[in-house]
DNA sequence: CTGAATCCGTTGCGATACTG
DNA sequence: CAGTATCGCAACGGATTCAG
């Protein structure tokens, strides 16, 4: 830690020497959906050596970011309330690389909790709380996730369930998440499958979801 | 860049590919205090390699997040629109590592641009907006900087000038700050030497930069 | 089978020296 | 003053092995 700290007196690099180790900004993100078996966090983050893994999870844990918590005979990960209050951090930096995003390369995957994490960071409360409660079922490849928007609160869960609208999508969902693609010609394109429900309920999808440029 | 990015299509691993590698932020951070010189960056982040430092700016410029502009025969390094988008990114993290600081190590130094942006970190617009115009000179070590608090607008400048309340601290205005110390207190301990102008105008500051935990 | 620890090759970082 | 070059080391990436 004496080579590697930052030298200075502030409350950004404090931060940077709490957080700013590759991938831990990743395991916070992924908790934040909920707690993590080591396996689901290892399955979320698919490039993350295990060695790497474990040390994080320790750092987290010495710096009071996060807590192993037993539950119902194994071990979960979970954020300590002081872990959770980097849910603005996360969002604000989820914000302003959504922008950055181009079209996904080769290697790049999709998991449910950066999906997950993704829908919160676009998320827009005082359009939802002008729309009627609306339940979406989103297929991105074999990551079902049931979406469910009701006044300016939003779950989001793993898994299918009744739905208003099912649809699938590939990463394209980004270009009608940034704008760039209007519901219509979405569906038209094919970047977007209505698999049941009313097709125009996409519309109001992308205005519930949606980060201007 | 294949074996060191994440591997995942989300704004976050987006944004971290772009300014999670180590120094990157930091160098963001005294740039949205206004354009720098590579010196003086190199001044404001004491322990960074000066190679290092080369290889981030050059990475920065490429990813648009800073460009190189000449200002008056000389080379200063500037945020583009988009990296000063990073503001909010960067007030949350240093609101949240603000919170973790404990007393400051042997080593670890404030320089004046870091010392900015922990002033706009704990600004309070709503609060200062009820408060009557102030101007503030403070001294940390060999630091000046003058703080005009103006309505809910904050402006600190790097020098001395006419202050409504000039004093001289150390780290421990840190306390101050968190509201862990009383503004008597702090000028009776003498964490806070007041160095001209009435010393109960602490209390405006205390209120007007303060954290609650 | 989950939750790691170990080993080793590679890369990025830290420190210092050096150059236009 | 604004970088580039070099080198040792610590951290990372990948695979394998080990413990509960």
């Amino acid at each position: 830690m004496a080579a590697r700290d930052y030298g200075q007196y502030s409350g950004i690099t404090q931060a940077m020497e709490i957080v700013g180790e590759r991938w831990a900004l990743l395991i916070v993100r992924d908790l934040l959906v909920g707690p993590r078996r080591y396996g689901e966090l290892a399955a979320g983050l698919p490039r993350i050596p295990t060695n790497i893994l474990a040390a994080r999870l320790k750092e987290l844990q010495a710096a009071g970011v996060i807590r192993r918590a037993p539950r119902s005979r194994v071990i979960v990960y979970e954020l300590t309330p002081y872990g959770r209050e980097l849910e603005p951090v996360i969002l604000a930096l989820g914000a302003w690389g959504f922008k950055a995003m181009g079209d996904p390369r080769e290697e790049q995957i999709i998991t449910p909790d950066s999906m997950t994490m993704d829908l919160r960071t676009t998320f827009r409360p005082d359009v939802a709380a002008t729309l009627p409660a609306t339940a979406y079922a989103a297929h991105f490849g074999s990551t079902e996730l049931l979406i469910r928007v009701d006044g300016p609160s939003l779950d989001v869960r793993r898994g299918d369930g009744a739905a208003d609208l099912a649809f699938a999508s590939g990463p394209g969902i980004r270009r009608l998440i940034a704008g760039e693609l209007a519901p219509d010609r979405a569906i038209e394109s094919g970047v977007v499958q209505v698999l049941s429900g009313q097709g125009n309920l996409l519309h109001r999808f992308a205005d519930t979801f949606h980060l201007a440029a």
